[in-house]
RNA sequence: GCUGAAGUGGUGGAAUUGGUAGACACGUUGGACUUAAAAUCCAAUGUCCAUUAGGACGUACGGGUUCAAGUCCCGUCUUCAGUACCA
């Protein structure tokens, strides 16, 4: 009987599917583990091999949980709003649901061969109405909350209000916008319903500003700031301006210093990656510092800055503002007016992105204006330069040329004075300086160091008013409107220019249709097209436009929520997917907690991962979540890269004698490909090569064009181009009848081969992209060599963190290791498995395999793992082993990562049930106890011989023995050694 | 520039605590079977010298510690990732 692989893993999919063998008990005795994936965004492309990797190693993670005995929750779904079905629509006029729906089958089917234990009934899908109904009901439970500092929590805006009618809003220490003017409780009472709803905005989680946004035009849509990479639109790299509109937006920022401090500082820390926490920290960017107001000399103006080295006051020799900095055409004086403009007009002409990538011009101008110093009352000169950014900050510094490597730049390029306050130091070091250094010529600070200078110099500053310690974080509140229809509509709606939100019980609002999936042509989103999009107040349901008359019926937001909104909160939702009234009941949640493993890509570091911490934490401070982190551990696997395959075509230019039949352009003429090795040579310049090929160019073209007289002219023309590498064999050698068939203008293609017949192509790892036909389909490996390969193979491709080159020669490896474990229990006959006592040594190679197997699991190395697995079937082969005993728990071992072939060979050993119930084999000790050890024999360090020896034999007998043997003595060649080192079990070493 | 990770045969990679470097595969070469091919099986395969026996060299490069270094320390180079005038 032969391993057919297509066959077995048809039925037990089928089995599995049937019998809901992956189906999460929400009541067992068991305990939990919960294994999550990333969710995928459905794209029309479909899945690579790279795409699977992650799935596959969190899936044999969640299939040897089940073998523990945990009750496992291994959820799917899709991410399913999102940009590229809307383009599409724009394109087509398909409705973008219509393309998930399609996109989602294929994504399925795909997955489903591959034979996951992902627990179907629990998909969900962003785009449903059923799932973003809770996504609009978290939006509203954030817009009635806001941030309390005292108590470090979000609370509901109803404690706010109370705290407003009684005391106004002096003593509250809420996380809220700035430059909030301070009331009264009388004041408070005596605003308008509009006024004060207005103040609220302020406040509340998540509000409605003018805010200074990335506008991307080309998308038409505003961008987060992690939506942006390099300064252009991580979708498509276009353009990014900045502009100012009001939108939706979330404050995160009042979680920077919980995101923060959650990352390492709680009780049991996130098993996440260095690297991962590392983008996070500076993604959140704290500095302490100080906030310093300075006045500008005969102004009524003062200049904000924020400084993380308060302890360097003194040190201020000059200020620099950003060229945009709204003081500038206030301060500046006559004489410098033109030179200040013309900076201006310059820098502006350089985009952000260009400004940020030359750090090393530095340049700049002097307004004319000076400010005044706060304890020394010196006049400082005030400049500008682009090296402060407007966006960062203040957009103004502090120039302390003694204690940042800029400030000093500038300070010597525009010989600005250079004013030394560290002992000790020679002015060229001080920007680098130890914060040990004592301070000097600063006044009151002298004789200090950084952190106590720091702290008396805010003292003081904070006496005199002109300072404030304060903490910044980097982290910006994130814009959560996208002027786009394939996303979430806001539950909003709209009465004397006011938002309200529509009461949760009438959720969900649905996506209304529209004619067109551009925006207006006012400019106005592309639901601002649907004709029915008013809310109506009395009868609390979504009706026509025309009714709209802002008394009772009002018209609706037209913005959409972002890509992130449903991603922030999936996990929690599979724990209770199909519950109709809340996003999951709260015995679910408590049951399952949070994520135990986590398994995706880093790229999400400072979005999506970022996102659903803070609405987990906020649902955790409303009470809806007893957890306060989403995902305890996560691996971010490593990204799979395309071999890709090149064929060499070459050319001359040619010259045709006479009139003849000859044409460049004629449908004769073929193109000329070369093999590798003869390419590599004539890329040499070995002449040899290159006038072969000459001649056989010429030669060829003659006989097609036998009116003509052809010779070749000029240099010789070489360009590698990319070929499929489906066209490529284990050998890189190029399957040439189908290359001709590949591509029309290929079909008379002349090729020049190796001296066996073959033509070698070039190989080089890139991403796997369809421009360069690298993209390797898994439908087409599972259909040619199995699901259990494919699985086995991508395991087996190195280390899961590890970014690493697909190469579809190497699979047959695998595919024969399978084979073999097949035929180690079945051949011909049937099955060949007996109830013969199982010898010592297959003891042994078992349990050395459970043994390395179960450690590979738990430290996510399941390259290794897959080369256990071969050494114990090469050994039991060789050992002609068919003990039950021995293959039983085998199959069991190799169930998490070739499900299907276990299952089969479990059923085959008698058993009615499915592998994954049963239990993982229990590593022994006394299967591995040796009682003599092959001893490595070294002389200086440099291994000669191999010895056997009883492993209790002591030292010295040890070395007794050593001395007697022959191969010993012939080593030392007389010599007696000064010393011989002998480590028990491990290594004889002499030296001498 | 800064931060982090890494650099091992022709290729992917192994070596978990300093103790036989190159496991396991791919590829290559030779052989068996076959009319032939495929499939399968067997053997060899780090480089160099040597008919063999054997020897020298060898984990990016240069030093060091140690009986013993891919592993630890110092310096240099390269690659990848993240980040970037963050005040």
């Amino acid at each position: 009987m032969q391993y057919n692989f297509n066959e077995i893993e048809a039925k037990w999919q089928k089995y599995w599917a049937e019998n809901q063998t992956f189906k999460a008990s929400n009541s067992t005795d068991k305990p939990k583990y919960y294994v999550l994936d990333m969710f995928p965004y459905p794209s029309g492309a479909g899945l690579h091999v790279g795409h699977p990797l992650g799935y596959i190693a969190s899936d044999i993670y969640a299939r040897y949980k089940r073998h523990q005995g945990f009750n496992v929750l291994h959820p799917q779904g899709y991410d399913s709003f999102g940009l590229p079905a809307e383009q599409y629509a724009i394109q087509t006029g398909q409705h973008p649901a219509v393309t998930t729906e399609t996109n989602v089958t294929r994504y399925r089917e795909q997955l489903d061969k591959i034979g996951f234990s992902f627990d179907w009934a629990r998909e969900v899908r962003t785009s449903n109405a059923d799932y973003y109904k809770h996504t609009q009901w978290i939006f509203i439970q954030l817009y009635n909350s806001w941030y309390n500092n005292d108590s470090k929590k979000a609370e509901d805006i109803a404690t706010l209000i109370a705290l407003f009618e009684t005391s106004g809003n002096t003593t509250v220490n809420a996380v809220c916008d700035e430059d909030i003017q301070s009331f009264t409780a009388e004041a408070w009472n005596a605003f308008s319903d509009k006024e004060q709803q207005q103040i609220l905005l302020q406040y509340r989680l998540t509000f409605l500003a003018e805010t200074e946004v990335n506008w991307c035009p080309a998308l038409g849509t505003v961008l987060a700031n992690d939506e942006i990479v390099n300064g252009v639109s991580e979708r498509g790299g276009h353009e990014v301006v900045r502009k100012k509109m009001t939108q939706w937006s979330m404050r995160i920022s009042a979680y920077a210093e919980r995101l923060l401090n959650g990352i390492d500082y709680n009780q049991d820390s996130l098993d996440w990656t260095d690297s991962i926490k590392e983008i996070q920290r500076n993604w959140i960017g704290k500095s302490v510092g100080a906030s310093v107001t300075f006045n500008v000399n005969d102004h009524d103006a003062t200049i904000e800055v924020f400084t993380t080295r308060p302890d360097t006051i003194f040190g201020v020799s000059f200020m620099t503002l950003a060229p945009e900095h709204e003081l500038v055409s206030q301060i500046v004086t006559n004489e410098q007016k033109d030179a200040v403009n013309a900076y201006i007009e310059s820098t502006s002409k350089r985009s952000e992105r260009e400004r940020m990538a030359d750090v090393k011009t530095i340049s700049g101008v002097f307004t004319g204006a000076y400010a005044e110093h706060p304890f020394t009352k010196e006049s400082i000169p005030v400049w500008i330069g682009d090296y402060v950014l407007a966006s960062y900050g203040t957009g103004a510094v502090m120039a302390v040329p003694c204690g940042d490597q800029r400030d000093y730049d500038f300070a010597k390029h525009f010989d600005i004075a250079i004013p030394n306050i560290l002992e000790g130091v020679d002015i060229s070091e001080a920007a680098n300086a130890d914060k040990s250094v004592k301070i000097a010529n600063s006044d009151f600070l002298n004789g200090l160091n950084a952190k106590k200078a720091g702290k008396l110099a805010i003292y003081k500053l904070e006496e005199l008013g002109q300072g404030i310690g304060k903490t910044q974080y980097r982290l910006r509140d994130a814009v959560f409107s996208r002027q786009r229809y394939w996303g979430e509509p806001f539950p909003v709606y709209y009465k004397d220019g006011m938002p309200q939100m529509i009461d949760a019980a009438h959720l969900p609002i649905k996506l209304p249709e529209v004619e067109k999936y551009l925006p207006t042509e006012t400019g106005e989103p592309p639901l601002g097209n649907a004709t029915d999009w008013a809310w109506c107040t009395t009868t609390n349901e979504v009706v026509s436009n025309d009714k709209i008359n802002n008394e009772t019926v009002f018209s609706l937001e037209l913005n959409t929520m972002p890509g992130w909104a449903g991603s922030s909160w999936y996990m929690f939702r599979y724990m209770d997917s199909q519950n109709e009234g809340e996003f999951a009941n709260k015995e679910m949640l408590d049951y399952w907690g949070n994520v135990d493993l986590y398994i995706g890509g880093s790229e999400h570091a400072t979005g999506h991962l970022l996102y659903s911490r803070f609405w987990t934490k906020f649902l955790h401070d409303r009470g809806f979540l007893s957890v306060d982190e989403p995902f305890k551990k996560m691996i971010n696997q490593g990204m799979i890269l395309g071999t890709s395959a090149f064929v060499y075509e070459f050319s001359w230019m040619t010259q045709s004698n006479g009139e003849g039949d000859f044409g460049m352009n004629s449908d004769k003429m073929p193109s000329f490909f070369i093999t590798k090795s003869k390419y590599d040579k004539i890329v040499k310049g070995d002449v040899e090569e290159i006038e072969k090929t000459k001649s056989f160019y010429e030669k060829t073209l003659n006989e097609i064009f036998p009116n003509s007289e052809i010779s070749a002219c000029e240099e010789i023309q070489l360009a590698p181009k990319h070929v499929d590498v489906a066209l490529v064999n284990a050998s890189d050698e190029l399957d040439i009848d189908g290359f001709k068939n590949w591509r029309a203008y290929y079909a008379n293609a002349k090729f020049i081969t190796e001296d066996d017949g073959t033509l070698k192509v070039g190989r080089e790892v890139e991403k796997m992209s369809k421009s360069k036909y690298n993209v390797v389909n898994p439908d087409e490996i599972c259909e040619r060599y199995g699901a259990d390969t494919l699985r086995l193979y991508e395991m087996f491709l190195g280390p899961l963190e590890q970014a690493k080159p697909w190469n579809t020669a190497g699979i047959t490896g695998v595919h024969n290791f399978l084979k073999k474990l097949w035929k180690l229990y079945v051949d011909d006959n049937g099955l060949k498995v007996t109830d013969a006592e199982p010898t010592k040594e297959n003891l042994k190679t078992l349990h050395k395999t459970i043994k390395k197997v179960s450690e590979d699991i738990e430290n996510f190395s399941f390259n290794t793992s897959v080369s256990t697995f071969m050494i114990c079937v090469n050994e039991l082969t060789a050992q002609k082993c068919s003990a039950k005993e021995i293959l039983e728990p085998l199959a069991v071992l190799m169930a998490p990562y070739a499900p299907h072939i276990a299952e089969e060979l479990w059923a085959q050993l008698g058993s009615t049930n499915s592998v994954s119930e049963a239990a993982f084999p229990i590593f022994d000790e006394k299967h591995l106890v040796e009682s003599s050890k092959n001893y490595p024999v070294s002389f200086n360090g440099k291994m000669r011989f191999m010895l056997e020896l009883p492993l209790d034999m002591g030292k010295d007998d040890i070395e007794k023995t050593v001395m007697a043997d022959e191969r010993t003595q012939k080593q030392l060649d007389g010599r007696t050694p000064k010393k011989v080192i002998i480590v028990p079990g491990k290594i004889i070493n002499l030296v001498g």
